[in-house]
DNA sequence: AAATTTATGTTCGATAACGCACAGAGCCGG
DNA sequence: CCGGCTCTGTGCGTTATCGAACATAAATTT
């Protein structure tokens, strides 16, 4: 059986009023994202905001000597490109994909339109972004503050909140590359959480089997972060049409 | 002489076209901004947006084991409190005065009146707001792949920007809770900049006595997010009524 | 001038993560 | 079945930062 998409299973796109939803759907276009395709490219102007129907996006940083880290993560509880309603066009990092998904993708034109009309859209727009800064924020806290193994903990949580079921493709070297660490860290990171229980993993695919362990284990971080989308972007909130 | 104070001492108030300004002009409050104050606490609903006209107010998270570290700074280029236009009425981390400055404050109501008419204000505030989250970005980054002595000397210059002249007032053990290391790894850090002859302090102060030493020693975090401030904020900019 | 407080400097062992080198182990194409 | 590739495991020595204890020095109070 072939997938069925529908745009209302990104949460921003779902939780948008009626009007304001009959209004944009016209305007969305279904486009794939394979596994690396880059969304948009630091300092380039951007055409289109992506909102993730599934899988995983992340927002990279790639220092000066080569090496990267991830700034955030979103899935389709968000979307991809805020800066073309923040007015800077641009940003300075890149736009991966890490779980390959399907997104509907809305070109600049509409989107700023359709933002400046003050409605349902800019508010979900606007408090999306306040919980993107909060992820942030607790990321610069996290790599400040907290080990290795919790930081592996946070990611594969907030990954795990993103996907359906407990498993994850992705290799250790690319964890690696998202957290800005060394490959054979993660290896001994995740070889802990192994031996604990949590997690099981061979080649590219982590299962989490104990969901609850990982929780027990991860900084505050997480949960601070997790508050937040929670608070911010809960379906009860009423959004003004 | 008594400093005389103005609005258009903070640059946002400063980039209003004139029509905005007017009437946003008689709901500005002057209020002191002592060394040490907390303009919102984490978790805390705000009342006002504050428009520094000088100082320094950092954003700061407090972990649960007791120390912190900076999300951002703010000065003059500024405003402290975007969660009231962003849609959250609250973050979850401190703002905290770190040299004492006057402000401007407006409170929600007028903040949200003015945001909604879509005009200069609007525009403003969220481009900067995304030069804020290239700062966050930016740390976080630093945070991981810079040493102690580079995210000082990003530290000094970011907070230099804010400030006339060339000195600093702040204890190392400030500066220490700021980047959230050790006070100890200021003073060794502090000290090679000493040695090098970018800087001189004595208990509390800092004079920067060499400022493009300062520049070659950073990493490059510092002009990514400068630039970013610059493009995004630049006086050139043409603001929509 | 002495006493107290605050700021800075120094030392030393502990630790987390690094960089590098290489060894196994699972998978794939010929 | 074999060679090659990718992914994971492990064992170094090195480094930056930590945590704690303690020493000096400058300002402030008494």
């Amino acid at each position: 059986m072939t997938p069925t998409h529908d745009p209302r299973q990104n949460h921003l796109l779902a939780a948008l009023p009626e009007e304001c939803y009959s209004r944009v759907h016209p305007e969305l276009e279904l486009v794939a994202l394979p596994l690396g395709w880059v969304l948009y490219e630091s300092g380039n102007p951007m055409k289109h905001v992506y909102f993730p129907a599934s899988g995983i996006v992340s927002l990279l940083y790639l220092t000066d000597n080569g090496s990267s880290s991830e700034i955030a993560i979103t899935g389709n509880e968000g979307l991809v490109g805020i800066s073309l309603f923040m007015g800077g066009e641009s940003t300075t990092n890149r736009a991966v994909v890490q779980c390959s998904c399907h997104a509907y993708r809305m070109n600049r034109r509409v989107l700023k339109q359709e933002f400046a009309l003050g409605g349902g859209f800019q508010y979900l727009a606007l408090r999306y972004t306040q919980a993107l800064i909060t992820q942030m924020a607790q990321t610069s806290v996290c790599n400040r503050h907290h080990t290795l193994d919790q930081q592996l903990c946070r990611w594969l949580l907030l990954s795990l909140d993103r996907l359906e079921g407990t498993d994850l493709m992705m290799t250790q070297e690319l964890i690696a590359n998202m957290l800005g660490v060394r490959r054979e860290g993660v290896t001994e990171a995740a070889g802990k959480l192994q031996q604990a229980g949590l997690i099981n993993y061979s080649r590219g695919r982590i299962s989490v089997t104990d969901r609850p362990g990982l929780e027990k284990r991860v900084c505050e971080c997480y949960a601070v972060v997790k508050g937040e989308y929670d608070r911010l972007l809960s379906a009860k909130i009423s959004v003004p049409a």
